[in-house]
DNA sequence: CCTTGCTTTATTGTATACAATTAAACGGAG
DNA sequence: CTCCGTTTAATTGTATACAATAAAGCAAGG
């Protein structure tokens, strides 16, 4: 993925949710092409796919705008995210492998070794903590649900989560993931989708609680009180 | 809409459900161009789209071919857009507006216009049927659950289904729509999405035993026995 | 005869020019 | 002063040329 628009789709996104850009602020296809050193082509393609992200919106008159990412849309997020990764914990618990099984306990190793020190290495947890999510996908072997989920799955999102976690939320995000891979040995569907969607909506929680407080929205710089 | 990108989009879906492309026959973008009498730039939009849809596939080099259907895959979207499509209608119950569930009593009536009449008008079916779930998403009031499920329903899966149904079918569609309104007035949440998740499990079950006989995948053609 | 590496060909990726469309600026009439 | 239509500027849509890359064909060596 050395790929122009991959740039461009990475740059724009950066500049998203990094706060460079707020939400309603126009997305021009040429001022981004200068910014991001590309022609407006691969600029086009990114600007389609954040827009299938929900990054970004469009007018009738296709204008592209950065999105508005209220505490409700997280909301709505999390909780079909929370369905449908569940209905994906059943279907992996039926279907699972032993390799993907000792896979995933590699992973969730893993990310013991990342919190289970003074400092946790939060980058660690969270990308083995993704590793263990796809493996789940894989397991559950549906195409179009990885597609829907990957659209859902708003991974800047999950970093601020992350970001705001104390070391008893990292512990209990492990062992609800030592708790999935129980489920997943015992090929116990109802099980395994029961801890996802818990696992999940604890998530979303610990969002909202991380996100109390703060009266802009989401990306937005803070501007100090009038 | 009447822009090249979306008249493409049109003419290769339309090869693709006609059967006038065959699962797995290659798309390259000149040859696409030159058949729907546009550049390829439209023709690559087109392609992307598709490839959101499911119709058409990517290979790791970026070459495109159309998308393989199997039962399988099939009964899989089916499992999703009941799960997704009873959340839909469980939300609806929740919010539902006086205004929109005028609309969808007006909509369900014309359904039964068209199918109560010796020769029933399959089209207008498949209309207002489109038009009273889109309402249910309207109700909804979740933009990301409206997106994922408009990537979701193959139209041209319901529309072989429709196209299968006998008159009993349809009264059956019907009446599981009646039902649908009941709960909606009564804002039974659980109820409007038990009957929605039938509702669409229903409708995969007349497009299997539809389906049934036919050897080879969607939108292959008859050869014959050998 | 099979393999391996190179050459050729086909296909996709990107840049850019131009056309079409839409929003903004302006000006005149009421 | 406001409203409406016209003109103007800005922005997106499309076509096309060229660059980059991957597949296919081919030849030489094992």
């Amino acid at each position: 993925m050395t790929k122009a628009s991959d740039r461009a789709y990475e740059a724009i996104r950066g500049m998203i949710l990094s706060g460079e850009l707020s939400s309603g602020d126009p997305l021009r296809e040429e001022a981004l092409a200068q910014v991001c050193g590309v022609s407006r082509t691969p600029i086009r393609e990114a600007l389609k796919q954040l827009e299938v992200d929900m990054l970004v919106t469009r007018t009738e008159s296709q204008r592209s705008y950065v999105a508005d990412w209220s505490l409700d849309d997280v909301a709505d997020a999390f909780e079909l995210r929370a369905m449908l990764e569940g209905h994906a914990a059943k279907l992996a618990a039926e279907r699972m492998t032993d390799e993907i099984l000792i896979a995933l306990r590699y992973c969730n190793n893993a990310i013991y070794e990342a919190i289970s020190k003074p400092d946790p290495d939060v980058n660690a947890f969270l990308d083995h903590n993704r590793e263990l999510h796809a493996l789940v996908l894989k397991a559950a072997g549906s195409r179009r649900l990885t597609n829907l989920l990957t659209a859902l799955i708003e991974q800047p999102v999950v970093w601020r989560t992350a970001h705001h976690y104390d070391p008893k939320a990292f512990e209990c995000s492990h062992s609800e993931h030592a708790d999935l891979i129980s489920a997943f040995e015992r090929r116990d569907g109802a099980w395994a989708e029961a801890i996802m969607a818990g696992h999940i909506r604890r998530a979303f929680h610990a969002y909202a609680d991380a996100h109390k407080g703060m009266t802009k929205g989401v990306g937005e710089t803070e501007r100090g009180a009038a």
